[in-house]
DNA sequence: ATCGTCGATTTTTTT
DNA sequence: AATCGACGAT
């Protein structure tokens, strides 16, 4: 049974490339394949064509909200119904889990069951996926530890403290970059000695840390992010055996966000697209691993084909070592490569399309692309200019409250700032509105310390050779092994060459005291009757994670100690382990065939965007970065300033200012219907407050595309209303004076007194005050005002205040600056 | 070994 | 503002 006749799309492909064992799957029934197939309804012809194309190389360009999603997982789904392709041939490379996941339910949606067995996941999660399969060839343990960003820092910091190179200049962060920068490049030290200037003493102590530091991850099998990348691609092209597996394996290749690619990850790419010679396929096919039906008229299996999604205009991750190179040079890379420009927005309002144009369109060296929307005008954008963070975040929380008020939904909308540290303004004042909303990424569940030390004991318990995780858990909880005990088992490790964990076994020889020695030898029988629990030889079976993390907590007795104590902050941690053992149950009963090193895995590579939670009645916080991918119905720039975006670090890279303006053009893209932006006078950094001044990208914006509630001119201008020249902060003066901006923005003043501008940063505690409605209070900074309604229980009771200036709000009644008048 | 205090340092973005 | 490291007292 042939194929190649269900395939009237298909010119370009070679029937011989089709699956053969078709008949031991229930495949979708051939149902009709023509252009009435669902799979190409409601597309425009450009995206239809990049979901029909066939050949070895697409690249679809597509312009922000174009579809592009739709388009792939159409794709997919188009090449497993007309089963040019099974499922196991395809691997599509996503930029978050959440993205994976979420493609792979739309590719469910549109063929069920059909679709298990594909590869959807993130570079990293497919290349850990490779390397614990083939770990004997990549010279690694199965069972190898993922460090993650500060798991580097803290082995760096130890070298650097080691070699005392921090008299020198170098700290762990610039050192953690420089490697991470190197082996994007595919570097590792020894190549970088050989081109190094070793007469250099700088260059020679690098050398000697980068050295140090490769021979640490070794000794504790441990990779870390960049090394999980480079690592594939060094196995791939020293085991060409190993190689031609995968190369046979997958047929179809899909990489979506190409243009935050980095060099290692093109390299992947490459090699997973060359074809496998002839030689190598006849082998293949003597070991039975059926290739004939792939090997074309010379005997190679050709290369598999690459489908790429990217904008360059949103490529922001150029600090990393992403580089748009990889899209820009896509079609002299892969000859013969079909080149699809999307350029139909079906996502934001005109109004927001053109800012967005009219921004991105002050980058040079770009190929132009223009988004145009069918949709309408749309709303203008809405511009405010605060006096301060807090004013700012107020300013939020109000329109938060008022588009709640007209009907959207919490969970339509977003709030995007640059920097992480922008968020504890919102947070203070989002509270205290009562606006529920949630932090996406930021510090996330598993960086937490009290996480990551129960993380570390299932660590070493999985991988008793990492130290990291050992030495992280030797003192905690406390049990009175201090520095010089840890320096001491180090030590003694070394000079007798056994590992950590076996020092630890033999303490009793050390001459410790007995209470040091006890308290060693207890966790070290600890982790060995754990580790005899999860053992594949014990007869009772390997318990799954969630019992063992029990055994191990009670055993440590770290959650205990959480518990007995009386700081206030040990509660919250206490039940952030909680939490982790409930996610160990959910993980057992999702992934009843999984393991430890299975939930290790996963728990090493979730990415900020992963833990948002689309059901969440919550307006979602995050940086700009981690808002990539995503859209909302009302979106809030929030810190439009000079210094924030474009970020004063920027300053000095090459490319940094386009870099930082391609951020504003993805944060605005983001936006379906409304659009605000925000900025503050002043802005509260280090401790102290510095005058901001209006990002230079705000002027690019056509003005007749904002509405200021507050402009930057109105801010400082004499005229602004009273509360506000009362309210006007230390230092809060100077902004509009901005000699040599080019000034267009000012536009209509329309003072509102809908916001208040002064927030106090005090924290109150009314304890059980009791309102009712009806009752008249009064508000620090809103004045008087009736209460209207109550809702909540306990602490989180909120009071739905009309004020008689300000407008309603809702307040958190225990720690709203509120009284009682009458 | 542990706890408290002082002072330095920090914040760009993230898999 | 808040965390981290160094140092000294217990």
């Amino acid at each position: 049974m042939t194929l190649s006749s269900d395939l009237p799309n298909t010119p370009a492909t070679r029937s011989s490339a089709t699956p053969i064992i078709l008949d031991g799957r229930a495949g979708p029934d051939a149902g009709p394949d023509g252009p009435q197939s669902p799979l190409f309804d409601g597309l425009n012809p450009q995206q239809l064509e990049a979901v029909k194309y066939r050949g070895p190389a697409l690249l679809i360009v597509a312009g922000a909200g174009s579809g592009k999603t739709s388009v792939l997982t159409r794709r997919v789904a188009g090449l497993i119904e007309s089963r040019e392709a099974w499922p196991s041939q395809i691997l599509a490379i996503t930029f978050t889990n959440k993205a994976a996941a979420e493609m792979r339910e739309r590719v469910r949606g549109l063929l069920g069951q059909a679709s298990d067995g594909m590869w959807i996941s993130t570079f990293h999660s497919s290349c850990v996926r490779i390397l614990r399969r083939e770990a004997e060839s990549a010279g690694l343990s199965t069972n190898f530890s993922i460090y993650d960003s500060a798991d580097t820092k803290v082995t760096i910091k130890r070298i650097i403290k080691q070699l005392d190179a921090d008299t020198m200049g170098f700290t762990p962060g610039n050192v953690a970059s420089k490697i991470s920068k190197l082996k994007n490049e595919l570097a590792d030290v020894d190549s970088y000695a050989r081109n190094a200037n070793m007469s250099d003493p700088q260059e020679v102590m690098f050398v000697e840390i980068f050295r140090q530091y490769t021979r640490r991850l070794r000794e504790a099998s441990a990779l870390d992010f960049d090394d999980l990348i480079g690592e594939t691609v060094f196995l791939f092209r020293a085991f060409p055996k190993v190689a031609a597996l995968y190369r046979r394996r997958f047929r179809h290749i899909l990489v979506d966000e190409y243009q935050d690619t980095n060099h290692a990850q093109y390299a992947l790419v490459r090699e997973l697209t060359r074809p496998v010679e002839a030689e190598l396929a006849d082998d293949m096919e003597d070991q039975g691993l059926h290739v004939k039906n792939l090997q074309d008229a010379t005997g190679r299996i050709p290369g598999a084909s690459l489908t790429v999604v990217g904008d360059s205009d949103q490529s922001i991750y150029a600090f990393r070592g992403a580089s748009s190179r990889n899209i820009t040079e896509f079609e002299r890379d892969f000859p013969g490569t079909k080149v699809i420009l999307l350029e139909q927005n079906y996502r934001s309002t005109q109004n927001i399309l053109s800012a967005a144009n009219a921004v991105i369109g002050n980058n040079f060296d770009r190929r132009e692309k223009r988004l145009w929307s069918a949709g309408g005008d749309g709303e203008k954008i809405v511009g405010y200019t605060a006096y301060n963070g807090h004013d700012e975040a107020q300013f939020v929380a109000d329109e938060v409250e008022a588009l709640h008020r007209k009907g959207m939904a919490y969970r339509d909308m977003a709030v995007f700032y640059r920097t992480n540290a922008q968020t504890r303004a919102l947070e203070e004042i989002l509270v205290r509105a009562a606006v529920p909303y949630r932090v996406v990424g930021g510090t996330k569940f598993y960086e937490r310390a009290e996480i990551k030390d129960a993380l570390a004991y299932l660590i070493a318990v999985a991988n008793p050779q990492d130290e990291l995780a050992l030495r992280r858990i030797l003192n905690t909880p406390k049990r009175g092994i201090g520095p010089a005990t840890e320096t001491q088992l180090g030590s003694f490790a070394e000079t007798n060459g056994i590992s950590f964990r076996q020092a630890m076994r033999d303490s009793g020889g050390l001459g410790l005291g007995p209470k040091v020695t006890g308290a060693i030898l207890k966790l070290a029988t600890l982790l060995d009757s754990a580790a005899l629990m999860m053992d594949p030889q014990n007869p009772a079976g390997p318990a799954n994670v969630s019992d063992l993390l029990t055994y191990l907590l009670d055993g440590s007795g770290l959650l205990a100690v959480l518990r007995g104590s009386r700081d206030a902050q040990d509660e919250v941690r206490a039940e952030n382990i909680e939490e982790l053992v409930a996610q160990t149950k959910d993980f057992n009963r999702e992934n009843p065939d999984a393991g430890l090193v299975d939930f290790l895995t996963q728990v090493s590579l979730v990415a900020a965007a992963d833990d948002l939670d689309d059901a969440s009645g919550t307006v979602s916080l995050m940086t700009l970065h981690t808002a990539k991918g995503l859209e909302y119905e009302a979106v809030f720039l929030t810190g439009i300033e000079e210094g924030l975006l474009p970020h004063q670090m920027s300053a000095g890279e090459p490319g940094g200012p386009a870099e930082e303006r391609r951020l504003f053009y993805v944060g605005i893209t983001r936006a379906r219907q409304r659009l605000y932006l925000s900025l503050a006078m002043t802005r509260a950094q280090f401790g102290d407050v510095n005058v901001a001044m209006p990002s230079r990208y705000l002027q690019e914006i056509p003005a007749d595309l904002i509405d200021w509630k507050q402009s930057p001119g109105m801010a400082n201008s004499r005229g602004g209303t009273q509360s506000r020249a009362l309210n006007a902060r230390p230092g809060g003066g100077g902004f509009g004076s901005r000699s040599g901006t080019p000034g267009q923005l000012p536009p209509a003043p329309k003072p509102k007194t809908e916001w208040a501008n002064r927030v106090t940063a005090q924290v109150r505690d009314n304890g059980d005050l009791t309102l009712n409605p009806g009752d008249r209070i009064r508000h620090v900074d809103f004045g008087d005002g009736r209460v209207n309604q109550v809702t909540g229980e306990g602490t989180k009771r909120i009071a739905h205040v009309q004020f008689d200036t300000s407008g309603a709000k809702k307040l958190l009644i225990k720690i709203a600056p509120i009284e009682k008048i009458e």
